[in-house]
DNA sequence: GTGAACAACATAGTTAACCTAGTTGGCATA
DNA sequence: TATGCCAACTAGGTTAACTATGTTGTTCAC
């Protein structure tokens, strides 16, 4: 699958993945195939498929779950990382609108998990 | 050098040599040292430097030359705006990260929940 | 039926080794 | 002096192996 052009085999990986990702091949949400499936696919090392997984990773396209796979970031049309230099307040805003959804939604689980504990 | 916080090697020495740059400490178009040298320097191995060297040089804040080294980019203080003060940018790039982080770890509890009240 | 134990599989991080290729400086020879 | 060769150093790419850690499914004992 690596052809020999003069670009190293874990660029050519990730921007096959990107392009698979940005073309709707892999929707968001969705598993991507195992590190060991992909080299196989790709005909590449593991090493090369690691290396290619962790520049998506590091961009934000991909999040990888230890002990389940790697899936593709489904809330990615928003800005966030696009934008060389975001104004800082509106950042910080979204920000703590996400620290109080998340402060309330952890307050949820809490207390379901008293209320079981509790009978 | 690397301390012992939950954050991996070569994740520890990009920030650091992130924020040389941005903090001026290492001037643009200036020679960084050898792999060999950073590696030492940071009491890593060779292989982790080269990772983090290649994070920055993927974010175009480095760019490498064989044979001759490791540059750190000049014509970075691009268009958009001056970067209101760098010690922020970072926090809230470090924020931002552990949002993520702590939103995924949530879903993941919250799925088992749900998982369990329904059967 | 429940739960503990275990095996299999997954990502993640780290290390070491090898190869390729470009640069530089020294040195011997023409 | 000028040319060519060579050693040393550089980044970059690739591979293999190991450890750590999390997930999942199965099996077995209670």
């Amino acid at each position: 699958m690596v052809k020999k052009t003069g670009q190293p085999a874990y660029l050519q990986i990730a921007d096959d993945l990107r392009k698979q990702v940005h073309g709707g091949s892999l929707a968001p949400g969705s598993l991507l195939p195992s590190t060991a499936q992909l080299a196989e696919q790709y005909d590449a090392s593991l090493s090369v498929v690691k290396m290619a997984v962790g520049i998506l990773r590091n961009e934000g396209l991909l999040i990888g779950q230890q002990g389940k796979g790697v899936f593709v970031q489904d809330q990615e049309p928003s800005e966030s990382e696009q934008l060389p230099a975001m104004d800082l307040v509106s950042e910080v805003m979204e920000l703590r609108t996400a620290v109080q959804d998340l402060s309330e939604r952890l307050a949820r689980v809490e207390s379901t998990l008293s209320e079981r504990s509790d009978r």
